[in-house]
DNA sequence: CTCCTTATGTAAATCGATTTACATACCAAT
DNA sequence: ATTGGTATGTAAATCGATTTACATAAGGAG
């Protein structure tokens, strides 16, 4: 591997002159620019990444907060992310977070120690402090946060508007003729979960819909929490006719314990979901969800955190995206079929 | 953030003394030893990665190349992966490809340059060319392949028997008494669906069953696919009592034709999968395939690279895994319900 | 008490780039 | 010819660690 100090001599300049070539080339006068590069491309010379970061204590890396990777919504946000942050000149760094606040903190030292430029934070909230999370940043790295939560406004954030993603799909129920809609949430302490609950809560209350205690069910995000929740529901006095979930996976369970108990959806039981992750429309039937704008949201946090990072001073300090819904068989028998 | 000039100040020695006590603890006697513990810990101070990056030209960083993460099979395996490279004390960087060989130059370039201190390559005989992939590596990076193909027992290697597994899979529809068995397979170009296919085959030539020409299917391992195969197979004059696909995602589309078109699954028509991504056991009726061992597989891994890397001299250069094959409603009737 | 060995610590070089402060060259205007 | 200003290039310092080669101290043997 050929070093500053190999073209300095080559071309018989200093290692300050290869230097400016690479980094303020109209400082240096066409003549000698060409020589330099010239004898950089002989030698397939590039800086050496680790030597600049020792100088300019910058690293072009952003670390990238997620979920549980296997979780295939956070897979899909996390594949969009890396590639718009790679079209920024940065690299992305991975780091998954499962559920618990202890190795929060080794996580935010590590990327800390390591100078990461940057990091983005998708979706904290669900299972950490943010005010918490955010003190661990003694050293001022820039962050953009991708959220649900209004609140983080005044953060650099993108926000997506959950409450009103449920609220449609509920509204969608509703005009389907359903008046007894029951709901499977996530986590008790899961914030996220709650605020989707309170859009279903607004539009079933919207309607003049009854929405007794025992049509909401929680637990984790779990194929077994979605299955068990249905088969609490269908041996109710007044089984609902519709069940909405606060992601796919719950819908999915919900749907696996239905078909299995011969039960038809969504002629019986309608069911729909959250996230569309991919499997969604794979099922059948193909379930009705509300999609995320992934790829949206993907590139407006990389321009974000880019901006910060080049100190450019960003336009906006937060985003609010909607979300948008997916109507399929799992609630509408004549859905069209994708493929 | 302190330094270790300030570590060395504060604890009245210099910074070479720091430096032992840090990496060769014993060649310092005990009592400054403390001493300067005590003013690291003090000042809470982290040796920076970077410039230590600049002296040994070790990064602690090893890339990880992997296809599409959002395929929830290399989600698992990445998972897994990174794990356990972590609790070796390095940090994984992910790298995905999306099938094309001009971006994987520049892929090895980057993990190159960027003094990366070992790679994992996970099956990139099905997207690559090997012998092109490792010539790029001419720093002769250390690295291990994660593959199916025996041939590459002569790298230091981590090697999935598919065929066999498929193998497995063909006898265990043969006994459930089908004789008219169909195959659903990847990309023709892709070798590890050939090895699968050779599996299959040999399977119902050892028992004597006939394989039509008509009962072969390919495509790319799209849900389309799998659905566009099940519907030519149940068109035709003889159709097959079983379908195997060489992946789970062929597999669920298969199956969603055949539910679609009202085919009893397995009753009608049994279909079985390969690779045990989480929605295979979540679909109605839940999915067979075979398992590859992931976690075993990824353990091994980041133990042969760890010692690669630290020159430890491998014991093995080669690894054998046998995969493991899932009996479920998809084939049998009365497989138990897993939640 | 002297000599030799081992234990312990240090000054300075080094990794590969960037950057600062300065030197020289060049040109135009007076 | 002198002056002043811009254009261009360089030597040396620097980032924060590790490591080499050496100095000094301490301890043991004779």
């Amino acid at each position: 591997m050929a070093v500053i100090k190999d073209v300095a001599r080559l071309a018989g300049v200093s290692t300050a002159t290869v230097s400016k070539v690479i980094n303020r080339p109209d400082t240096v006068k066409g003549s000698t620019r060409a020589k330099v590069q010239d004898i950089m491309r002989q030698l397939d010379y590039t800086p050496d990444p680790i030597a600049q970061g020792m100088r300019t204590k910058r690293t072009n890396n952003i670390a990238v907060l997620s979920a549980d990777i296997r979780n295939p919504f956070f897979a899909e946000l996390y594949s969009s992310l890396s590639a718009d942050i790679q079209k920024n000149g940065f690299t992305p760094i991975l780091y998954t977070i499962e559920n618990k606040d202890t190795q929060l903190s080794d996580i935010i030292n590590d990327i800390l120690v390591s100078r990461t430029d940057g990091m983005v934070f998708c979706f904290p909230d669900d299972y950490v402090d943010i005010g918490k999370l955010l003190s661990l940043n003694n050293l001022n790295v820039p962050f953009v946060l991708i959220s649900w939560d209004i609140q983080n406004s005044k953060y650099p954030s993108i926000i997506v508007d959950v409450y009103d993603g449920m609220h449609d799909a509920a509204m969608h129920l509703i005009h389907q003729g359903h008046k007894y809609i029951a709901f499977v949430g996530g986590p008790e302490n899961s914030r996220i979960s709650k605020e989707k609950f309170q859009g279903y809560m607004a539009a079933l209350k919207e309607s003049d819909l009854d929405v007794p205690d025992e049509y909401i069910c929680s637990g984790d995000y779990s194929l077994k929490t979605g299955y068990l929740s249905a088969r609490h529901y269908m041996h109710l006095d007044h089984p609902p006719t519709a069940i909405m979930c606060a992601n796919d996976i719950l819908a999915i369970g919900c749907m696996k314990y239905l078909l299995n108990s011969g039960i038809d959806v969504p002629k019986k039981v309608a069911v729909s979901g959250f996230d569309n992750i991919s499997i969604a429309s794979m099922y059948e039937p193909a379930l009705t969800t509300v999609s995320i704008p992934v790829s949206g949201i993907s590139s407006a946090c990389a321009e974000m955190i880019t901006d910060m990072i080049n100190k450019k001073g960003l336009s906006k300090t937060s985003l609010l995206f909607k979300t948008k819904l997916l109507i399929r068989n799992s609630t509408d028998k004549d859905a069209p079929l994708e493929l």
